[in-house]
DNA sequence: CCGGATCCTAACGGATACTG
DNA sequence: CAGTATCCGTTAGGATCCGG
């Protein structure tokens, strides 16, 4: 199960090239499994929680608290996709009270810096972004106004 | 409406700087607009869609042929959000049959960069994250198994 | 302190039919 | 062709209780 199988993967055969070619994958066909990674990314917390990890391990709650508004539930149900992805690697300490530290593996590393950027983009842009939307619920307020 | 007060800006006062800091400003603050942001980008569709933008202006038919499982419903849903935060371009022709066109605006292209670099990072890494899928479903077999 | 299990609601999102 | 409106199933996700 869980077939990994790149689409067009079994065509090659008997093909010298083992590795396909990069184009030969694109999330927009609908199978694929790298849309299903972007899927993942566009999960609406996996970028905050992904972002807070960036300066070393850090614990269940203390994430929890940087997240603002992420539920116990979603922050569990998050931090073990990422672990499933290979993204995050999940540590715990046999105490009392129990310890249980996330840490971004070398993977998770490397997706840090595409989701910085966006992260970046939005803190630069969110100025543009809600003068266009007075302007357009300006324009559009025949349409539906308060 | 839609008051683009800054968090703590009220607080800067006389401050000789009206421009706020962009740490002021962080995504992880549960109102700050730019999680609004944050959260258009993670939409499903979001992504792609833009995706298809980036080499000139295309037709709703055209984009929704692109987009792989995208309805028509949820096209015009990501449009229509896509326009109002300015980052793209409606322009409707008065013909029949009608055309509709769409074009990313100048702040939409400077989404497109951090967003390709995201659908790169999925397609680079699909295949190691796959690969931990195996061994995560693999280890946990005990909980939950087929 | 960490997080699993459950219940329950709001939304997301698809299918279909209809307008211009 | 582009878009709206409606219906309706599926799921995301919050609240709460519980167990390790």
């Amino acid at each position: 199960m869980v077939t990994i199988t790149a689409a067009g993967a079994s065509e090659l055969g008997t093909r010298a090239k083992p590795a396909f070619s990069l184009d030969d994958l694109n999330p927009y066909a609908d199978g694929c499994p790298s849309r299903r990674l972007l899927d993942r990314i566009g999960d609406k917390w996996t970028v905050l929680v992904v972002g807070t990890l960036d300066d070393g391990p850090r614990r269940f709650s203390d994430i929890r608290r940087s997240v603002a508004g992420i539920s116990q539930k979603m922050l569990t149900q998050t931090l073990r996709g990422l672990e499933r992805d290979g993204l995050v690697n999940r540590t715990v300490y046999a105490e009392v009270p129990p310890r249980v530290e996330y840490e971004l593996t070398v993977a998770g590393t490397t997706l840090l810096a595409p989701l910085k950027a966006l992260e970046r983009w939005s803190i630069e842009h969110f100025g543009d972004v809600s003068a266009s939307w007075e302007l357009y619920d300006d324009t559009h307020a025949d349409s539906a106004e308060s």
